[in-house]
DNA sequence: TTATAAAAATGACAACAATCATGTTTTAAG
DNA sequence: CTTAAAACATGATTGTTGTCATTTTTATAA
């Protein structure tokens, strides 16, 4: 049961809006994103959106993380991006006018609010600071994915496992990752198995820390020697 | 030797402009834009703008085909995108201020007009148009890159070469795909002597047509079937 | 707590694709 | 036209990684 205060969030109020899109508004401006938006509990595994659907608005995540993710030809998931408190996810499609490209999944139980599309563009197109941020993002991803292809194009496995803990890392903070090994492997581009050996070496080899689902990063300048650094 | 009409473009007179960024300006919009650009000839393989450098401008290329790729840690070079006549490149980086994350360099000869940052922000702010089709371009090439990522993690080689050729039609129109094998290799995620085994396979399977370095698509079908459509 | 399903782990094996070595063709320059 | 360099092509070999089968552990619900 989720507490309390994740029920219903007021944006005036909010913690991990200083993060994010919304941390340019003027405190007007978040009086009135606050009336716009829903907030919404999800339990984890649950959809929040899914590739070829239409958009009908934004979500900004509260509290949990969520994983963005195609689904290959052969049925087979393949996470884009994993985003977390203070990411707003869904507004690529805002722009596009085409269906979703990408699902995106609750990890774990999680509080997300809803903007309308409506309401979201409005407020980009009267709010010169907002848009920039927006364009700066979108400028900033396709950044991201040219580094993510390049890796997959041209690192190992074992490579990419590195890269892809140590970017986790920034996505998790101070607490262990928390992913099935599924997941990671659907994040890294391998087979659920060789993620769980190469997992192992990391292991022995003094790397991380294993229990269970909650992976801790021991040897940081080790994992980023294997994987390259974060661009 | 390029021809007369090459070295200097007007805006109003180029023929390409009706496919991309500045589709969408008004007659007075397009003469004040002529008057801001700055047409220049490259040679093939000469370099447009490099990863790691901070941008001045934009660059719209009015003739001939431009490769736009990053260097991997080991210093191979992977393509992202293949930047064909009406498109507009370096665009992101006006707006992340950040150094670029990619490289651009011609494939062929080619004529490209350059935009200074100035007077691209500030068209981008006054106009509302072209700025949602800006958002709109941003969004479009991110869903792209998400399918480009869940290619290479989870496509073969045969099927990726076979993706490739689609997409890089789309880029010819009706002139042959002209790439070396080694860019192809760099585009496709591969060694080049895997790409000139496959390439060869595709030969004799009749899918395709190959004079040295022209490369015409007879199967276009079987080419999904292989690869899949491009989304 | 126990039963059941789901997730994680391990072993054996096969194959796709990278690497290295070398030969051939094409292109560009003098 | 000739020569050198670059690009293309092919063979042989190795190894990383995926697949399949099975067991063990963990999570979930009755």
């Amino acid at each position: 049961m989720l507490e309390k205060s994740h029920k219903n969030i007021t944006c005036e109020h909010c913690g991990v809006r200083k993060d994010g899109l919304f941390s340019k508004l003027t405190s007007g401006e978040v009086v009135d994103l606050n009336c716009h938006k829903v907030c919404n509990t999800y339990r984890k595994n649950q959809a929040i959106f899914l590739e070829g659907s239409f958009p009908r608005g934004v979500y900004c995540v509260n509290h949990g993380k969520v994983k963005v993710f195609t689904i290959g030809d052969e049925g087979k998931e393949q996470i884009i991006h994993v985003a977390k408190e203070g990411d707003v996810i869904g507004f690529r499609a805002m722009f596009s006018g085409d269906p979703y490209k990408v699902s995106a999944t609750t990890l774990e139980d999680a509080n997300i609010c809803f903007i309308g599309k409506d309401d979201f563009l409005s407020m980009i197109d009267t709010n010169t600071p907002l848009r920039n941020t927006i364009m700066k993002e979108l400028s900033k991803e396709l950044g991201d994915r040219a580094q993510f292809i390049t890796n997959l194009a041209q690192k190992s496995v074992r490579e990419r496992l590195a890269f892809t803990l140590i970017l986790l890392q920034k996505v998790y903070g101070e607490d262990p990752i928390n992913m099935s090994r599924e997941d990671l492997a659907n994040f890294v581009g391998t087979a659920t198995e060789t993620l769980i050996r190469l997992l192992k070496e990391f292991k022995e080899e003094g790397l991380i820390e294993v229990h269970t689902r909650k992976l801790t990063i021991l040897n940081q300048e080790a994992l980023i020697r294997i994987g390259g650094a974060v661009k």
